[in-house]
DNA sequence: GTCTATAGAGAGATAGAC
DNA sequence: GTCTATCTCTCTATAGAC
């Protein structure tokens, strides 16, 4: 998902940008992803932006066009970022399954990191059999083909690969898992101090998942002896 | 959970229903359902319900009193559902680890058979940092009793059961893990005709999510022998 | 029980001043 | 760039006829 680092404010005109609109730009989106985050597209109301912001209303429209543009444009954000780190991350140069593990330990991180993401995630799955629902989607593309390149790289060598699931399965397990993980566990403990970001508790989600991961890539539960990452 | 047989429609009066009354109510219930889990509270129209079930607008309300009762109707609902099937897994006359696979299977199975609660599920918890927004919570009571009572036969032998990450974690991670799979497999698989409902696709999730839940529970990954659940 | 009609609030989009 | 003012549409809720 390369970013297109020169287009800076991109509202309707082709306009050069200011630092100070730069800055401006940045905190709409800021806010915009923690509101859409936690009420959903519908519910979240530009006005909500705006004070966050400190700006009004009418402001916003000098940036993003419409409200479906700025949830679109955080959509854009929030997805860049993951793949910044998924990528690099696939295309080490290591063994497949140590990539696989660095790739898989890459999205905890960014997940407990980032946790409006995984609320905006866990929004767009919930919408996706609704005609006018997934906005994510079109998002997605790079991952798409990341995909594809590593499923091929797999099947090049059965004889290490002979996962007893398909790959959507083992990726919407890990997937729910970490984001149900993050977004439900300040439920679960109302208030209580938990904190689903703490090292420790992502450490341990993180040992888990690798596990997970192993046995259903058919690797006998321990992965790539020397990875580290499983500790 | 226990439902009251006695109390029919409950619109604002406690007046004796008709058995036609009775269906037209069920009706409303079903299509609130399924478009409050694919498009949310805030983006389901009153007049999209009235029209699936072949109604005005305005007779809904003889049967909820407006739009959040009939959300939290919903949502009484499917929960009422879910603790049907779980609480007699949980009190079945078993091992207790032969009874938690028996609660996990017929949690696998009661998502798979009931997608839109998948889908309200998801949105509740990317709900829950919201002031407004988790609605859900007042009718887990009744879980939370019931995890009690398992928790506490479970430190009663300690030497079975030594978990290595806390409960909530393992309930999280199950939890996500099989609604993300019911619901994020038709997005993956864009009509392919895929479905995560088939018998096939639900029981490799079983089997792994049993695999799991034995794992984090400090069993050493084959759980109760005879169960044979986890086929 | 179900309808028609309407009132009233809320929120997004637009025009134009500064 | 940011604001004020306003227009307009959508949707909920209510009143009351049948």
């Amino acid at each position: 998902m390369p970013d297109d680092p020169a287009d800076g404010a991109r509202g309707s005109q082709g306009r050069r940008t200011t630092p100070k609109a730069e800055r401006t730009r940045g905190s709409i989106l800021d806010a915009a992803e923690r509101l859409f985050a936690e009420k959903g597209f519908a519910a979240t109301r530009l006005e909500d932006v705006a004070e966050r912001v400190g700006i009004r209303r009418a402001s916003i429209v000098y940036y993003f066009k419409d409200k479906p543009e700025l949830y679109d444009a955080v959509l854009a954000d929030v997805l860049a970022g993951l793949y910044a780190v998924i990528e690099p991350a696939l295309r080490a140069r290591a063994p497949l399954l140590e990539r696989i593990d660095l790739a898989v330990s890459a999205w905890i991180d960014y997940v407990g990191h980032r946790p409006t993401f995984a609320r905006l995630l866990l929004r767009e799955i919930a919408g996706a059999s609704d005609p006018d629902g997934p906005k994510m989607l079109s998002h997605t593309l790079p991952f798409v083909s990341l995909a594809r390149e590593v499923l091929a790289e797999a099947r090049s060598e059965p004889e290490r690969f002979h996962s007893p699931i398909d790959p959507a399965h083992l990726a919407s397990t890990i997937a729910g898992a970490t984001v149900f993980f993050v977004s439900a566990m300040p439920t679960l403990f109302p208030a209580l101090g938990f904190d689903p970001l703490a090292k420790e508790q992502l450490d341990a989600h993180r040992a888990e998942v690798l596990r997970i991961t192993h046995r259903l890539l058919g690797s006998n539960g321990d992965g790539p002896s020397g990875s580290g990452a499983d500790a």
